[in-house]
DNA sequence: GTGAAAGCGCTAACAA
DNA sequence: TTGTTAGCGCTTTCAC
């Protein structure tokens, strides 16, 4: 791959001046300009990063860790996150954690180790304390926030987001509506079943507190938590509302492997798209969160901070609203569908 | 961020052997070593992988580019691609060509001047020639394959796989099975194509030209050439079979929009799955390709490659055999699932 | 076994 | 406006 320096000597010029026609940075003249460039188109030549980088202490690349490339939810994130980054001159690398805080404290190192500037993190689960600071390297968090520390972040309004969904079953005339939520020590997880509270509360109606449910990221023990909670006909819950994607789907698969199906058994709402089509049946109705906006806000906010440099100051906090898509798993057709 | 330089000091010795005892290449005395990890833990030292590469001229960075990271296929080639990466030692970086031969020349060029040693690569689109040769840059074919030209590829055994897929719909009886295809420029749809009239010839049912539609990767297209093909109940086909997920979606769509269901006017067979989840109705019978394994195979050859340096040589062409995953969409329920 | 030093390709400061 | 040069952090000879 040709150089820099090759250029220079096909152009006649020094390789000062190439550089400077290719950052255009500093003024050159018109012949030797031209004789660069011409130089370029003959060599093909591909700037070397890599070298760019060394020199410049800057990389021009972000990271994105996320839990599960194959949630639907999560590839919208990395898109608007790539588009706003693409719009300011910025790569995106995307790692995958799997859920696990190891594997993200090592692709953080990793990260850190390619020497990305900055980083845009949807945690594993819910650590104690955040896995990195942005005094440390420019960090902002996505979706699942560090409970009780000031981070750059963007996520939902999540107890508003839930409460709108409790409010929906309630106007349907559930009463006995069942919560099942993912691990409580992730901060959102927390204020989406405030959002349940909140909306019994207002409403009037008493909470039961033998319809809070909780369980962790791991299919199998969502299920089982909620095939228990599903098991005896008396006392089941006339709905469900599950907290995101992972549980939702568990849930599901729940009410169907004991033999009732929505919403004629039950009514069912959960945070989060199931699946990104909507030809297939039962439609399930959702808290729908504004994935794209989430990553493309996040990078905005991140790509400042590398730019203006500013590791201390207040942290942005965004809180985006959710919409409810009333679909068919809740128990109302309101309206003939359009998409279909 | 500590470098070499300040753990050499750091430990009294030079930045040679601080070099050696992080590389493990060249022997170091028990001493010195003891006093360089010492200092690497005291440091927090992460090497600098940007001045390493530099030097060595190898990222031990390979990018993939897909285009679409929406559709659920590619998210599990990535997966694939991902861990025989990291089995190796290697760190993926993904990029999306949106389905555009533009963007994946720029994305090349862009993964060029990252200098990764290797790119996997799911064409955009029909290009008439590959947009990238291996005596060039190493480069493995996934899925789709540039139609007469010897390159490395992964993919599955298209024709084979589609005449399973129609003689699965010949067993129930159907004579007026039309087939959607996706551009034709692309040589797996050629194929799937082919294994059409393959299933077709060795039953010995004549083909009907008038069931052969072909469409592109944009969906409304892909509908309005169903929707044509659905209109008029006298010539309707009794099942449809379509090639790809992306035609398979506006197919369905299209039954859907038509006031059609499947199995029930219309059976209807896909290749690749809709969606991941297998809980939603109708259950789409569909051929299944190891999207996992199409993505592991090929960064093993293409890591081969890498470390080999054999720009040369024969070309490796794996065909991985697909498997039909027969559901509820084609009309029979063989027998209760178990997976419910 | 260890240290000194060259140089990967680039940018930026300085000199001319 | 252009050329010269130092040096980013690392690996890798080459002496010692």
């Amino acid at each position: 791959m040709p150089t820099q320096k090759e250029l220079a000597k096909l152009a006649g010029v020094s390789s000062g001046t190439v550089s400077n026609v290719i950052s255009g940075s500093v003024p050159v003249g018109e012949r030797s300009r031209e004789k660069v460039l011409k130089a370029i188109r003959e060599l093909n030549y591909q700037p070397n990063l890599i070298a760019r980088s060394l020199r410049t202490n800057r990389t021009h690349t972000v990271g994105i860790i996320v839990p599960d490339i194959t949630i639907p939810f999560f590839p919208k994130v990395i898109r608007g996150a790539e588009s706003a980054a693409r719009e300011r001159g910025y790569f995106v690398v995307v790692a995958e954690s799997e859920g696990s805080s190891e594997r993200e404290a090592e692709l953080i190192a990793l990260l850190r180790s390619q020497r990305v500037d900055g980083i845009l993190l949807i945690v594993a689960a819910g650590a104690k304390r955040p896995p990195l600071s942005s005094s440390d390297l420019p960090v902002v968090y996505l979706d699942r926030l560090p409970d009780g520390f000031e981070v750059d972040s963007v996520c939902v309004d999540d107890r508003a987001a839930a409460e709108m969904g409790i409010v929906h079953l309630l106007s349907m005339g559930h009463r006995r509506i069942a919560i099942l939520t993912g691990p409580l020590t992730l901060k959102n997880e927390q204020e989406r079943l405030r959002g349940y509270r909140q909306a019994f509360k207002k409403s009037g109606v008493p909470v039961q507190e033998s319809l809070i449910w909780s369980s962790s990221f791991n299919l199998e023990e969502v299920m089982s938590v909620c095939q228990k909670g599903l098991l005896k006909p008396r006392n089941r819950p006339t709905a469900l509302f599950t907290t995101n994607g992972l549980s939702g789907m568990g849930a599901l698969r729940s009410i169907i492997a004991s033999g009732l199906s929505t919403p004629r058994d039950i009514a069912f709402v959960t945070f989060d798209e199931l699946t990104s089509e909507d030809i297939f049946r039962p439609a399930i109705t959702s808290i729908v969160q504004p994935a794209s906006e989430i990553g493309s806000r996040g990078m905005e906010i991140l790509i400042d901070r590398i730019n203006t440099g500013s590791v201390t100051g207040p942290r942005k906090k965004i809180r985006l609203p959710a919409m409810l898509a009333v679909r068919e798993s809740s128990g109302v057709m309101l309206q003939k569908r359009k998409t279909l």
